[in-house]
Formats: C-alpha cells, sequence, structure tokens
DNA sequence: GCGGCCCATGTCAGTAACTGACATCAGTGT
DNA sequence: ACACTGATGTCAGTTACTGACATGGGCCGC
C-alpha cells in the first residue's frame, strides 16, 4: 500500500484553483489548499516555490514547444515568419483546454499579483525565443525585437481567445501576428 | 518647529535605494529602510503598498508622459509613427537620471520579484497607451499592437541604452522602434 | 528475504511582510 | 483659544515562506 495519494503537485494545482474561484485568491491560504489536497502546509512550498506559483505549472511547456518550433524550423524559413509559427505552435498547446485557461484567467484578472506572475513567464519565454534566434544566426538586437513582437501577438491573440467564442486559439496569434506586420509597415 | 522632517516618501526611496545597494533587497527588511528613513515601520506602508513599490514611483509619471505625447500628437500623424515618438518621448525623461537608472536596474536586476513589479508597470502603460490610441479612433486590436510594439522598443532601448555608453535614450528606442517596423515588413 | 538506504512527507519553530485599530499632537483655520 | 485635520507612532495579529530534524514505506543489493 502506497504511503501517500499519487501526485501532490496536481493535487495541489486542482484544490488551488478550485478554492480561488470559491473565495478569491486572497481569501484562500496555503493552509486551506493543502489540507484540501490532503497534504500539510510544508509541501505546498516544496512543490511549489511561493503561492503563486501554483497557477503557472503549464508554462515551462508551453515555452519548450515555442522554443522547439523556433529550433526546429527549415533553414531556409524566414525569421520573421518562423516567430509567428512558433507562438502559434504554442498556442495550440492550450488550446485544448479552454475551460480551463478561462477558469485560471479569471482568477489572475482579478490579483495583481498574479499577473506580475504571468508576465515574468511571458518574459522569460521571451527570453529563450530570443536565445533559439540567436542560436540561428540572428543578429542580438533584431533577436529580441521579434522575439518581443512574437509574444506580444501570442499574449494579444490568447487574452481575445478567452474572451471570444469563435476561431481556434493558434489561428488568432498567427492573425495578430500578421496584422502587427501589416500596421507598422 | 515640524513635528517631522519633511517628505518621507523620498527619503524612504532613497534609503531603500541605498540599502538594496549595500545588503541585496532580500536582505534588506522594510523596518531597515524605514529607520534609516527615521521613520516607523508602518509609515513606510503608509506611503508605499509594499516593499517593491519603494523603487517604482516614477513609473507613474513615464506612463503620463506617454500617454500625453500620444493624445497629443498632430491629427495628421500616422498612428505606427505617433507611437514610436511617444516612446521615445518617454525615454526623453529618463534619460537625465542614468546613474540612478543604471543603480536602481541593478537591484531589479538581482531579483525576479522586482522585474515581475517592472514588467507589470509596462503592462500598465501598454493598456494606457492603447487607450490612448483608441481615443484617436485606432481600432481595438490595432491599438493593442500598436501599443504593444511601441512599449516592446522602449523596454528593449532602455535595456541597452543603460548598458552601452553611448547614444542617448530617446534616439536608442527610436532606433528599436524603426528597426522592429522593418524586420516585420 | 533481509538490512539498509532513499526520498517524499510530517512536525515545529522562527522570520518578515503586511494590516487594522487606536493614540498622539504640530499646524491651521476660525 | 479651540476644534479639527492629517501624518505619524504604537501594538497586536495574520500569513507567506524557510530551515532543521524526524518518520517510515518502497526498493535495491546481497
Amino acid at each position: 500500500m502506497a504511503r501517500w495519494e499519487r501526485d501532490a503537485p496536481g493535487r495541489l494545482a486542482r484544490a488551488a484553483l478550485e478554492l480561488f474561484g470559491e473565495r478569491g485568491y486572497e481569501q484562500t491560504t496555503v493552509a486551506a489548499i493543502a489540507e484540501r489536497a490532503g497534504v500539510t502546509e510544508r509541501t505546498f512550498f516544496r512543490h511549489y516555490a511561493d503561492k503563486r506559483e501554483v497557477l503557472f505549472d503549464g508554462s515551462n511547456a508551453l515555452q519548450q514547444v515555442v522554443v522547439a518550433s523556433v529550433a526546429e524550423a527549415p533553414a531556409s524559413a524566414e525569421p520573421a515568419d518562423l516567430v509567428g509559427a512558433a507562438v502559434a505552435a504554442g498556442g495550440a498547446l492550450l488550446a485544448e483546454r479552454r475551460d480551463f485557461a478561462r477558469q485560471r484567467a479569471a482568477v489572475i484578472a482579478a490579483e495583481p499579483g498574479l499577473q506580475e506572475r504571468e508576465l515574468l513567464k511571458l518574459e522569460r519565454m521571451t527570453a529563450a525565443v530570443a536565445e533559439a534566434l540567436r542560436a540561428r544566426g540572428i543578429a542580438d538586437v533584431d533577436a529580441e525585437l521579434l522575439a518581443r513582437a512574437g509574444v506580444a501577438a501570442f499574449h494579444l491573440g490568447f487574452a481575445r481567445w478567452l474572451v471570444e467564442e469563435g476561431d481556434g486559439l493558434d489561428a488568432g496569434i498567427l492573425a495578430a501576428y500578421a496584422r502587427l506586420r501589416r500596421l507598422v509597415a
């Protein structure tokens, strides 16, 4: 017989999202999350560096998909094109769980501290994309700027996909990116 | 005789920057900042919502300058042009205190929590610029995208201005913005 | 199949960020 | 003179987070 229930991080993340939805982020203590997940507060902090982090488990996977897409693009691809495709690929990863994304976004929108964390994750993704572009031989400043443009399109596309009903996330991100290119041309 | 020294917020901000430089952000308690400024810890939190905020007093002024620049641009100005000019105008505001900016940036760079706050301030500026663009009759998505492009150029230009020796901040931001436009064209 | 190590978790005490409630008293206006 | 304002002090409390040490099932080598 197993000594503990399996997947403590997952149970904690689910309990946290539930409680944040029920009582709000501020009104939810880490102790309450841990209790619902059937562990102690100390165990929460062994899996998540802080209370905010419990909502950002997936951001690492997202970053990896986008970076991989940049790295694996054919050598012939134009930088400005491949960046758009990469962030769209990242969008495809999230597209399957729209309800979860909406629930999570509602919590984040209500809490500046969580918005900060989300922005930090996007900034880290930007840095990683820029690094991947540099690895393809693109100049420093150009890599940085293209990464920022791509992530900006991702950000806007994602936000609109949460609110609207219609189209797919990757298509929305690509559309935003294309519109940005036309806007500043 | 005045009951208290003048300008408690200013004294707190200066004391904080000193101490963060001497001991690091984490190793500096709010109590220590307050003591150096000659007030109590409670007074610190009356002027700054939290420990991070003490480094971001100027961000409001920056946002106002940029937004005003967008709002006051001639009606004939192209949106994509006026955004670049607006963020460059914001840069001009910061340009006079390069040493301060560098000292502050060194502290922020060493502390993820402070980077988060900086990103939140930039995001708020983005939202304000987008709103100012909408007020000029620019469509929602376009306003959002142009604001993001402008702030991205500001962000990159600012980061490079801190590291390099040469050119002015506003020029660097304009150059970054122009390069972005050419890159995605 | 037995001894021992591993490692996720529990326990507990401590620090520091932040908050609410109430007290104080120089300056200011009447 | 006198009330009133508003910035500050005082103090007790909550909660996020950390370090140190204990526990005990699972599993590996023998």
